[in-house]
DNA sequence: GTCTATAAGAGGATAGAC
DNA sequence: GTCTATCCTCTTATAGAC
């Protein structure tokens, strides 16, 4: 039993060095130009051999996301072990933590286009339940907020998650940085107060105020 | 002449309609995922024809991105001559320009993280002559806006500058519109109004505020 | 300048030995 | 499960006739 106990531990230390491979290649070049020979030579193993772990392009994929999905469930639920420290805060927290993964080159970021990705992504179950794991946690949050009027109510819950996932692969980040003029805990300060206060300075305020938009985030699922 | 005239207005139409199904796929596909072969398709002419229009891929993407930021450019002095109209408003008018382009299908989007393809862009003469002046028109709106405090005066004029672009090729909108729950005038307003005034409802206000970072926005040009 | 045909090469995936 | 060698398709770009 220790021997097999020790070839599956040999196992998932490679799998693991290829979906960190996967990870830092989705994160610099972005999918398409990701190529799998890339991959099998970061992670130190022969193409063929790879493509036993791994099935396909769209696996290695679907491995890096989940990977982060998991690691970004698990931020949620330590910063969840705090129930005294506002919601709002807690957003904020995971919008930091999403940006440092980002600045760290880490955050692997999909091509919203790529329709044939997508569509292997929608019938990955196992991507697809991390997703909603996660995405009905921040709905939680989400909701409590704007309750409480510290996220503003007007906006559909969906939004707010649409927004919060998509800065975590924001290109201002990148710009920034690439201008080299800042420091990275500046730069991150930037991006999380635009966030949640916007460009502009209060003085805009009382724009549409449609109704409350009473509906779950659960929708996601219906994607 | 009549006869030259005549050809080069030929020739024009037909580099138009090439330019067209670039935009198009640029905005559908991406760059990475469209093919030399579809816009010939599209464009109704030879692959061996349109090389001849334009030398290499990356000239189509050029061709494409100069088309739209001169078309944003107009969009700037058309509103320029209205001087009378607060800045704020002008800033606003822009990103829901944008963002009625997307919505279209209609906004040509390049990878941030193709480097072959940036690299290329960046020694293309024409395209980053119309990228910085067009930079420098909503610059000077944007320190304007910021000496009179409806921009906030504490984030560099750069990352403003940098949000402004990301947020017309945002994905969010994408993401919204895929939903089918809502309007699209809606999902503009809802977008134009988190651009400027973030997720939060101003209770989270006064974070860091650090020095009021005069550097012009010209600072572009150095990347 | 337009076309058909093809070169040249990259990249995803597999065969088959060990 | 790991390797080397190979297949095969797709894609950029060009040759060469008209």
């Amino acid at each position: 039993m220790a021997n097999v106990s020790y070839r599956d531990q040999v196992l998932r230390l490679r799998e693991d060095a290829i979906v960190s491979a996967v990870n830092r290649l989705l994160a610099t070049k972005g999918y398409d130009l990701m190529t799998v020979d890339e991959v099998a030579a970061e992670a130190g193993l022969a193409k063929a051999s790879l493509y036993k772990h791994f099935t396909s392009k769209e696996e290695l994929a679907a491995a890096a996301m989940v990977r982060v999905l998991e690691r970004a469930t698990e931020q949620v639920d330590a910063l969840d072990a705090q129930p005294q420290r506002p919601v709002i805060e807690r957003l904020e927290a995971i919008v930091r933590w999403t940006l440092e993964v980002q600045l760290a080159g880490e955050m692997p970021s999909l091509p919203s286009q790529n329709s044939r990705l997508t569509d292997a992504l929608r019938g990955h179950a196992a991507y697809m339940e991390r997703l909603v794991v996660l995405s009905d946690k921040l709905g939680d949050w989400i909701s409590r907020a704007q309750s409480e009027s510290t996220l503003n109510p007007a906006l559909p819950p969906e939004m707010v998650l649409f927004t919060l996932f998509a800065r975590a692969c924001d290109p201002v980040l990148g710009l920034l940085k690439a201008g080299g003029q800042h420091a990275d805990q500046q730069i991150i300060d930037w991006l999380v107060a635009t966030t949640f206060d916007g460009l502009g300075t209060g003085a805009r305020r009382a724009v549409a105020a449609p109704k409350p938009a009473a509906r779950s985030v659960k929708a996601v699922r219906a994607r």
